[in-house]
DNA sequence: TTCTGAATGAGGAAAGTCCCTCATTCCATA
DNA sequence: TATGGAATGAGGGACTTTCCTCATTCAGAA
């Protein structure tokens, strides 16, 4: 396949050199792609892509000093044209509908393909948008966890930020019974029995991420 | 560099496809050395590193179905002469220790500089081990935070499953009081004030990882 | 309009956490 | 041999979580 207005710019960002690596050879497999930067965490990614402003960047989901939805965020800003694609290692459903309601152009697992990685990516630089076929997989698997309302994710997030009821109440100015009312509820939806095993679950689903804790 | 008695076998273990092939042409750039397999998790790095018996196994340590020590221990067992090389994403120094002291023939960090992993992959089939310099820095750092005791951080395990002070004692067969005791003496150490930031340091740890929980 | 779901708030009881203190035993090592 | 660290166990008090019930408000959908 052979585009029609390269050569594209792109970014890849990523803190792991051997994925950045797996990445590049991805993309040089691409006629008319060429890699003008790579970044090894979220800070340096928002201004590199500020700064080249590429046809393409690839994004991890999970950097050091900024995570990918803010780099995302800042990207959009900064550089509406650039076409961005987010490459996870998360597979929690919350965590990919989230990156689909942000709109993003691309959404690959890092589980992929390297062939449908390659031809998503051509899809993306023809203007188009892909997602790749084991996210719509877990996407479309209706699960049997009944999913939590927004205000419940937020207080789920600030439980796993180590704050109790009443700081909770605080921060969200309500009462410190409502909270536990939100908990309470969250606990039985998800059927767990412990704060442990709720933090448990905001992990699996990607609402934490590892490296941004404590 | 030619290494003396190829070609060497060898095997890669990582969910990852894109890490996989970073590492593939890692290994490629090396002469003498057969890629013989690739495994997408734990179980199934098993089975291939038992029925191939490589002379050398990348390991990543995080995988479904299996975690990267369960591999290990097993394909010690029944292949002790594959030299085991360990890639992980985790820079916790206590999961890196737990490396060291399981006596890994290689290690690694994902954001190690490729250049650097293929040195250190010619020295460790050449008989050596080799642990890569950003994995000492780490160890060398002397942490501000003190360090767990084995049973603090069995007990640690088990508030990271979910399971209240009785029920662990149950487990560890000692007092509820004594578990109890376990978990105010680590929260104490780590300045931390909720079950919730003790998990959160527990993952920070990689004590826990995510893949494996609820 | 009625009904449902979401967010808010409260009361109350049982259980568990959190954080002191103190004591005993064992083991390593200075 | 003495000192200290680790594991074990206990008492007790303050606070928090956990899990019921019930009620109000509001928005959107049948």
């Amino acid at each position: 396949m052979s585009l029609p207005f390269g050569p594209y710019h792109a970014v890849i960002a990523d803190d792991h050199a051997v994925v950045r690596d797996g990445l590049r050879a991805i993309l040089e497999s691409i006629g008319e792609v060429e890699i003008v930067g790579e970044a090894e965490n979220g800070l340096e990614a928002i201004s590199l892509a500020k700064e080249k402003k590429p046809a393409l960047l690839t994004l991890d989901a999970a950097m050091p000093l900024a995570r990918g939805m803010e780099v995302f965020v800042e990207v959009r800003r900064w550089s509406p044209e650039t076409r961005i694609i987010v490459v996870t290692g998360f597979t929690a459903k919350g965590h990919l509908a989230d990156w689909i309601a942000a709109d993003v152009d691309g959404l690959f697992l890092k589980s992929c393909k390297p062939d449908e990685m390659r031809r998503g990516f051509e899809l993306i630089l023809n203007g188009g948008a892909y997602v790749s076929k084991s996210v719509l997989s877990i996407l479309e698997q209706e699960s049997k966890i009944p999913s939590l309302t927004s205000r419940e994710r937020q207080v789920l997030h600030l439980i796993a930020e180590g704050l109790n009821n009443g700081e909770i109440a605080e921060r969200l100015s309500v009462s410190a019974k409502t909270v536990d009312n939100h908990r309470t509820n969250m606990m039985s939806k998800l059927d767990v029995h412990s704060i442990a095993q709720l933090i448990a679950y905001a992990l699996k689903e990607g609402i934490l991420d590892q490296s941004q804790q404590l």
